[in-house]
DNA sequence: ACCCTCACCTGCACGC
DNA sequence: TGCGTGCAGGTGAGGG
């Protein structure tokens, strides 16, 4: 499901809810969910600990607890987190669960156990080498012109396969990707060399702007604790995205249609006429 | 150092 | 209806 907005707003949802809250206990149900540990000693890392804050550094959701230890979450395709009361039934998938205080409880549930979870310590943090490798945020300052001219003009890949490695560009996924190209009229297949200065700057404000239409659309989201972060788009309505998934529709600034390609084993949405270079 | 392919899972939409 | 196929918003391991 997410690429970096979302996981903003899941992130936005859980800081309004979890600080000042207690795990009293933590369960691990699916080991390989977080297979740096094991559940035993999860468990004993997460209870009775209270949560400081939530935070996150590119895709990676990040659980401050009081002490200690630091819960970090990767929700890949499937991961969600939801807030249930004593009276709610536990999902399907529901990989991880932790008690907290007032007989609530948070559930991670992964339908394709792609997730992943990590306890490290909070002094760490940023020497795990997840986040370690990360490019800057593209809201930051370092996300600079020079940076991304930098990193294009240094790599033979073409552009789409760089914009996803999260190394290079953080936070981009497949959708935005495309749809970042598509604004700055971009060909996906071109190599990061072939690419003006003029494209790149464009480029990395097409990241920006396609990113913050959705952070807007979470800004006054009502919290669905069934689904945190979850109903951005209105329930169930899938956001008019200018190319991504519209393979045969019209393309909205010139008519012919959007074409799919396949790249690195992944779908790519282009117009072939507003993308020639 | 880089780049590509595959693997990890379930579920859904599609065509026969 | 059922079954096979291909696809899904992500990444790492392992190979070249």
């Amino acid at each position: 499901m997410p690429e970096l907005p979302e996981v903003e707003i899941v992130v936005q949802c859980l800081e309004r809810l979890l600080p000042g809250r207690t795990i009293r206990s933590a369960q691990l149900r699916r080991p390989r969910l977080a297979p740096d540990t094991n559940p035993r000693l999860f468990a004993a890392r997460l209870r009775n600990s209270t949560i400081v804050s939530v935070t996150r550094r590119g895709k990676f959701i990040i659980l401050k607890l009081e002490k200690r230890w630091t819960l970090i979450t990767h929700l890949r395709m499937s991961g969600r987190f939801m807030l249930l009361g004593a009276d709610q039934e536990d999902p399907k998938f529901a990989h991880a669960v932790f008690h907290l205080d007032g007989d609530e409880r948070l559930v991670f549930r992964d339908q394709r156990h792609f997730g992943l979870m990590k306890v490290v310590e909070t002094a760490k943090l940023f020497e795990t080498k997840d986040l370690a490798k990360l490019a800057p945020e593209p809201f930051s300052n370092d996300f600079s012109l020079d940076y991304l001219t930098t990193v294009l003009k240094r790599s033979k890949r073409n552009v789409k396969q760089l914009l996803l490695d999260q190394t290079k560009v953080c936070g981009v996924g497949n959708i935005y990707a495309s749809e970042a190209m598509f604004i700055a009229q971009i060909n996906p297949l071109r190599r990061g060399t072939q690419i003006s200065r003029a494209k790149i700057a464009a480029l990395r404000e097409a990241i920006r702007e396609v990113m913050n239409e959705t952070l807007e659309l979470g800004a006054n989201m009502q919290i669905d604790r069934a689904n945190i972060g979850g109903n951005i788009y209105g329930s169930g309505a899938a956001p008019d995205w200018r190319v991504y998934d519209r393979e045969g529709s019209p393309c909205l600034r010139c008519s012919k249609p959007i074409v799919r390609i396949v790249q690195g084993g992944r779908s790519t949405y282009l117009c072939r006429v507003c993308q020639r270079k």
